[in-house]
DNA sequence: TTTGTTGTAACGATGAATATTACATTAAAA
DNA sequence: TTTTAATGTAATATTCATCGTTACAACAAA
């Protein structure tokens, strides 16, 4: 299973504000209309990213602007927010290994570490880079 | 969403063939009751481990067995083989930005070397961990 | 030939992701 | 105050992957 486009979707939400803040007000269907994507999904992860704190949305007038510096906001500020994985777990685990089985009755304790230690390598990734990366990256194409 | 819980099974599952190869004959109904799991599911998993060279099964008489040195398997070679990722990209992109807009035009140029920057993290984690690594925990706890 | 096992097809249940329609709520502008 | 254009959210549908289950042909050894 891969991860959800959420997060694709979240970034190029980003990259979208950034680069149309001035010119455009920045609506779901504006959004919409960039990434090809449904408003009402747009504006579910709009709703996550606020409630994590990185973007302010205006009711009634409406518009999305980000709350903090692009250095300030990671890939995993961003993976967090959009709630990609249940539980904060990456690896999915069969539920009732048989306790009566030696390995069985044992196997979280042979393997919880090691996929924690994938797990953190994989978001230490993630929170080296920011959304200044990906500004950068724009600026140099346009 | 999260990775299948096949790549933890395919683990328990090779955890089990090399802790009771001697005293039993590894059959998928033997394999399904220490991970509480379908033999079927059981019999689909050993197949594509088989099909990646990594275990040998027995048709008719039954049996699994591990074809290589435990330190020659790594987390990695478990998890391609049980293809947890649809061809080989862990994130999933939303798949058709509008080509009109400068930032849905470019998206992929943005972002693709960052994810895979993150997913080679987490491989490399994956390679760095063997199943000899997982024996010697077992004999730790036995 | 019998027996136990594997390989696989077929079907179902469940849950997540994504799309879509509809509408109440909201805030600013007219 | 009314109009207008957004947002927030519920409800429903579709699609897809996972996992479970039954059934049975193919197979190999006793």
């Amino acid at each position: 299973m891969q991860i959800s486009s959420r997060f694709t979707l979240a970034v190029h939400i980003f990259a979208c504000i950034d680069t149309f803040k001035d010119e455009y007000k920045i609506t779901s269907d504006f959004l919409a209309s960039s990434t090809n994507v449904n408003p009402v999904i747009i504006r579910k992860i709009l709703g996550q990213l606020k409630a994590a704190g990185l973007l302010d949305i205006k009711r009634g007038s409406g518009g999305a602007s980000i709350t903090k510096p692009l250095d300030k906001i990671s890939f995993l500020d961003i993976y967090y927010a959009v709630e990609c994985i249940d539980n904060g777990e990456l690896f999915h685990f069969h539920e009732n290994p048989n306790m009566e089985c030696p390995i069985g009755r044992n196997i979280h304790l042979i393997m919880d570490d090691k996929l924690k230690r994938v797990q953190g390598a994989m978001e230490k990734e993630l929170a080296s880079i920011t959304l200044q990366d990906i500004k950068k990256d724009i600026k140099n194409m346009l």
